[in-house]
RNA sequence: UGAGCUAUGGUGUAACGGUAGCACUACAGAUUUUGGUUCUGUCUGUCUAGGUUCGAAUCCUAGUAGCUCAACCA
């Protein structure tokens, strides 16, 4: 990013193709985007996209970016949604100019729709919501006109000003614009602009009792805060003529409407209701849950804001349906903690090395503390004649090509010493109790003078000042590709085995493990510290693994 | 069986009538005190059929395929 000016010159995705021309040929001077979520639901992988796309155009061009909840149906949304989604947008890096509801604009969409009853365009309907439905025709059949599709203004104007006064039941009426019930689009068929909801609203209370319909907030919404482009994904396509068709009879500012195809990824939902049944049926412990596709699972799982953003940028903009792999997404969170993680060493599953020959005490090695960062400084790390390494860094019939230790094998202690395994010291059944190790004086990290150059280097920690830690090691939350697409509820493909709950033993640099730190255990992955970590009982969920291409190799044979 | 949208390697995305490129993945190799990182190389693509043109991924026509549309959800 910094050396831009020496490449070729980015190209453009479609959206700020057309937002080019419209600043150079005049249209506009600046631009306005809106980011506009319904808060029911917290905010998801799919909606970064979203995010970085309307904040990202203002922060290119000139102009700005409001937050503008879309909170016209009262009996889904809530406060709580509210402030999580404020929270992420904030925490991937954006922040608002102006914070805005469609609740705030209540007053003059129901003068709007007066005016629209008055020009002979909208009408009360007593319809039932079947009655409607068997009335709305199909996509190959027309539809069929309303018995109360010709009430008189005076009428219509008596009876939606008693529906707003609550004088009818629920479902008892609602206002519909007249258009054409044989109109090819579905959408423009009489479309509901208001329904009577006696529900109490999380920002207006019980002032209202009839809330208008998106297709009668959102586009009027834009077109009050002179939004000029108002860009949402290609299910809204078909909705784009009834949004311009309100704007022209209500004579207001004409925003207008751009589309672009949702972005999906493998091995995960991304659906609100989907996600919410996930919550509500406790196949995860919540919103935020680490292996939730949502930003705060993802943030808590140790995802940057700054590597999420790289993703969207990466899988772009368009209009086709696509599926990305979620292999990029960890791609792109491993490349920024390589950059910025500090390295630990934790030992999963140990054994416990003895080095014969070692009599020291109290000796303390030091290890760079990110070796992709000069700046990141050293640690100390205490050695001692007791060690743990990971069991499978130890066979005792190795493969070729195994670099590890084995029978009469050296290898390097990450930052200590070289080592050699000269017995192994086994129980009456057989496994292995401890190994028995020679160490070489003279290799020690950073002054190595005995000329030994081994292949493999193995991270440790010294039995004695080894911390237990509990680790949470999280993995894809399906098994399959494609859920929703499989047979039956997407449920029966969660992985059974996306949270493994595993004990650590960590080098003692990590007792001073903070909220906002990023590790990389050597070898292993990339670790956070978790919410429910006290200062007696270390929690570190893993992000991600780090690439392994021993494992690779192993499964080739 | 109406209408709308979309079709470029396994995946995502460029090329705006003039050499199909980039990234991820995969594979091979080099470097490495992380079998990580880094570096080098390789494989794989314009949905089909016609047409316009000196020249088509791009323009036109017709097919085909996928997605979307019949909530008092957004």
């Amino acid at each position: 990013m910094a050396d831009a000016t020496n490449k070729e010159e980015k190209s453009l995705n479609f959206l700020e193709e057309i937002i080019e021309e419209h600043l150079n040929n005049g249209t506009y001077k600046s631009i306005v985007t809106r980011f506009p979520p319904e808060p029911n639901g917290y905010l998801h992988i799919g909606h970064a996209s979203s995010i970085c796309l309307n904040f990202g155009l203002t922060q290119k061009y000139p102009g700005y970016t409001n937050l503008r909840f879309d909170d016209t149906n009262p009996v889904t949304e809530e406060t709580e949604y509210v402030e999580s989604i404020k929270d992420d947008v904030r925490w991937l890096g954006f922040e608002w100019k102006y914070e805005r509801y469609a609740s705030d604009y209540f007053d003059t969409l129901y003068e709007y729709a007066l005016k629209l009853i008055d020009k002979g365009l909208a009408y009360v309907d007593d319809s039932t919501s079947e009655e409607m439905a068997a009335m709305k025709g199909t996509p190959t059949e027309p539809g069929k006109d309303s018995p109360y599709r010709n009430r008189s203004v005076e009428e219509n104007r008596d009876l939606f000003v008693r529906m707003k006064n609550g004088e009818f039941q629920d479902g008892a009426r609602t206002l519909r614009a007249k258009i054409d019930m044989a109109h090819i689009n579905m959408l423009m068929r009489d479309p509901i602009l208001y329904r009577i909801k006696h529900a109490h609203h999380h920002r207006t209370g019980d002032i209202w009792c009839i809330y208008p319909m998106y297709d009668f907030a959102h586009g009027q919404s834009d077109s009050i805060e002179e939004v000029t482009h108002s860009i949402c994904t290609m299910e809204f396509v078909p909705h784009r003529e009834l949004y311009d068709w309100l704007i022209e009879k209500l004579e207001i500012y004409p925003s207008h409407q751009y589309e672009f195809a949702r972005r999906n990824i493998n091995y995960t939902v991304t659906s609100k209701r989907k996600l919410l049944q996930l919550v509500n049926e406790n196949y995860v412990t919540g919103w935020d849950d680490p292996r939730m596709p949502t930003i705060s699972g993802l943030r808590r799982r140790g995802y940057t804001p700054e590597s999420i953003r790289e993703f969207c940028d990466r899988i772009g903009v368009a209009k086709r349906d696509n599926m990305v792999d979620v292999g990029l997404l960890e791609f792109c969170v491993r490349e920024h903690l390589n950059k910025i993680a500090l390295r630990r060493m934790v030992v999963f599953d140990p054994i416990k090395v003895v080095i014969t020959n070692y009599n020291g005490s109290g000796e303390v090695l030091q290890s760079e503390n990110n070796p992709e960062d000069a700046n990141a400084g050293l640690r100390e790390i205490p050695f001692s004649r007791e060690i743990y390494i990971e069991r499978d860094d130890f066979m005792e019939n190795p493969p070729k090509k195994y670099f590890r230790l084995a029978p009469g094998q050296m290898v390097r202690l990450k930052s200590a010493y070289i080592i050699k395994c000269e017995q192994v010291i086994k129980a009456a059944d057989g496994s292995i109790v401890e190994i028995h190790c020679t160490y070489m004086p003279e290799s020690k990290s950073g002054s190595d003078t005995s000329g030994i150059n081994v292949k493999g280097t193995l991270h440790w920690v010294s039995a004695a000042s080894a911390l237990e830690v509990e680790v949470r090691e999280y993995d894809r939350l399906f098994r399959v590709e494609y859920p929703t697409d499989e047979e039956g509820d997407f449920k029966d493909y969660i992985n059974p085995g996306s949270l493994k709950v595993v004990k650590g033993y960590a080098e003692p640099a990590l007792a001073a493990a903070k909220p906002e730190d990023r590790f990389q255990f050597l070898r292993k992955g990339y670790y956070c510290l978790d919410k429910d970590a006290t200062d007696e009982k270390l929690i570190f969920n893993r992000t991600v693994t780090l690439k392994d291409g021993w494992a690779k190799e192993v499964k080739k044979g």
